[in-house]
DNA sequence: TGGTGATATGTCAAAAATGACATATACTCT
DNA sequence: AGAGTATATGTCATTTTTGACATATCACCA
């Protein structure tokens, strides 16, 4: 993994392991976090796309505004079920999902 | 409903909520218990193609077999995240992975 | 028949995620 | 300036998810 790249997600608050023995696992973690990211920001465009408030779209999904904008700001608490949950609740079409869902790069040919 | 009306009714005390929202919340339940079904058939095959063992699978990714096996079974216990970390160390590639994200049928156009 | 490996199921303490709340910041009006 | 609206941030009690373990079931073969 790219060390600029390390240092920004640590900074985001998240858990990155030490470069020794799980160089495999943070890989796969990374692009985790790719994901979930490439997810938040396709929420943002759906929601603000269909003029929804952070309010409107935590009632729809019976959550709270506070968690929708931490949603969308990518915040380490935040489950990927929880992402994927509000862009149903957005309204996201399938091939907006589709889209999001795989991280351009560094996949796995 | 708006977010300002919203606001009122959560100042007096309302639990907001209908029986149309509550449907809508279900359908979107299932749809993402599809996604995860999909998902995890998607695993089986990465895993099996590539002759690990639950076990196998379970050291690469830090978790333990009986939890692969959850993850499998589609119990409903396991998450989004670790449905795809699952994937992911189980090597399967870009084209399964997204291939696997999206359901087939029931997305809203 | 027994042995071996793979997979399934049940349980539980510990860890992580959640909604809710308070509060802060920012922007737009009049 | 003050009020209304939207979004961000920090905290926390409760709920959910987790790895681990024990044990069960299954398949294959000697």
């Amino acid at each position: 993994m790219n060390s600029a790249k390390l240092k920004k997600l640590q900074a985001a608050g998240w858990k990155v392991g030490s470069t020794k023995d799980f160089l495999k696992l943070t890989d796969e973690e990374a692009l985790l976090v790719e994901l979930k990211l490439s997810l938040t920001s396709a929420l943002k465009q759906a929601r603000t796309k269909r003029r929804l408030s952070q309010a409107d779209l935590a009632q729809r999904m019976g959550s709270s505004q506070s968690r929708v904008a931490k949603i969308e700001a990518g915040d380490p608490t935040v489950s990927l079920d929880l992402i994927v949950r509000a862009l149903l609740a957005a309204g996201a079409t399938r091939q907006e999902l589709q889209r999001a869902f795989v991280p351009k790069e560094k996949m796995a040919a």
